[in-house]
DNA sequence: GTTGTATTATGCTCTATAGCACTTTACGAT
DNA sequence: ATCGTAAAGTGCTATAGAGCATAATACAAC
């Protein structure tokens, strides 16, 4: 019997759309059964390996645990460590409300370092913007961001002012953000990142520089954010 | 034809096995190509569908690389973002040879919030061993590590100066460390902390407050380290 | 009540086979 | 030499079964 395609989705993605679907729709909770594979095989008119594919999906997405002898059952829902979000996604995340103030937004040329750490020529034009980042009214993180004038091209202050960068990448230069890799330290505020931190100089400082990547694995943004250490503890979850 | 489990072990783990080994003994480098589903399934005597559960396996775990129309790779090794290691394993990752002076070793019974931590009743019985990590001959971390008196008994001062924590938990009480949450923050040296780790007052340090968790999903460890901003960044990897 | 012991349901391993989708490569025409 | 095109090779989706290993359940014996 030849195999349809009914729209082009293999059938065991269709199974895990399905499913996921009722999670989502609240009819299936934490906890709860799902369809066995061998009533997903029936349900869904497929072979049991098909079915056992679908889930076998969803287990590695953390959506559901199978338990041999027992069944397959909606997995609670994850906390997400280790997550790349915006500015914007972490306040929310956080429960609070977060906003910035453009302190500069300028092109430079002579930043060889960061151009290097995002894969141009050294000398090559970077848009710098400069953010104090406030979360419930206080100042919270000094933020600048570098990317390419270049492929970035009439990325100006006014637009970056309506919305987040992550947004305005995706949809308009449709440039999907993917994954960062982190250096985080520890340094004293100086004079003037004290004041606009409203911390006394010297003072202890997280300090995060990331490089951020596509999807198709193009360095991107550079960040370097200091953050008050007494406003913001960084939690990251490790394996073995 | 009934499936015969040679030694016990199901075929895809031997094969993956085998391909392993061939990878680990230099045999294969990153970027040669891996026998082919049809060609592993004609080797090791399985069917198609056998050879390639091990390569997904493989592919999972990030030892190969998988392209549909060209064949499967073995993987560039990866950098290891994200892992819980012990502090031998750190240091040996990076290269270097990390010692340790291990400052005292006591029981203590009234730190409430660490033992929350742990999921113990206030007031349980703790051991806290505090030790200074020296890298290349020079102090790195203070850590301070505590974990439950009653879970591990007889675990001392002696036994804990041969060799490391992990796998004396690991060897001695069966307990295999998993995972660890992380909270991360920047604070000052204070006046002992800096004479030990060979700063400044008020320098500025990394703090890590870690508790790892067993594979039974335990919480085992309570360690809080200092890290002397200078010799240490933290490399995390985050994805969307 | 508690304790074994079948029964049943479930996930796991595996066979043998088929066709599709995509890449690479080799070969022939230009 | 360069450009298409066909062929071969590879991974991906899928079928229709079989038997094994484990967990929960119900039921009988104590």
């Amino acid at each position: 019997m030849p195999p349809v395609r009914q729209n082009g989705t293999p059938a065991y993605k269709r199974i895990q759309a399905a499913i996921l679907k009722r999670i989502e729709a609240g009819q299936l909770r934490a906890g709860d059964a799902v369809d066995s594979e061998r009533e997903l095989a029936k349900i869904h008119g497929v072979s049991l390996m098909t079915a056992r594919h679908a889930l076998a999906g969803l287990e590695r997405e953390g959506m559901v645990e199978r338990r041999r002898g027992a069944g397959t059952f909606v997995a609670p829902p994850k906390i997400h460590f280790n997550k790349l979000m915006s500015f914007t996604e972490q306040m929310s995340s956080r429960g609070l409300v977060g906003c910035s103030r453009m302190l500069s937004c300028t092109t430079v040329e002579d930043e060889a370092e960061i151009a290097a750490k995002l894969a141009l020529p050294s000398g090559s034009r970077l848009l710098k913007v400069e953010r104090l980042r406030l979360g419930a009214e206080e100042p919270f993180a000094l933020e600048t961001v570098y990317l390419s004038a270049q492929n970035f091209p009439a990325l100006n202050r006014a637009r970056l002012e309506r919305g987040s960068l992550f947004s305005i990448l995706d949809r308009e230069y449709g440039v999907t953000l993917a994954h960062a890799d982190e250096e985080i330290d520890a340094t004293a505020a100086d004079a003037r990142t004290a004041e606009l931190l409203c911390v006394a100089r010297g003072a202890p400082l997280l300090r995060i520089r990331q490089v951020i990547f596509s999807t198709t694995a193009e360095p991107t943004l550079y960040v370097s954010g200091l953050y008050r250490s007494d406003r913001h503890t960084l939690l990251i979850r490790r394996f073995r």
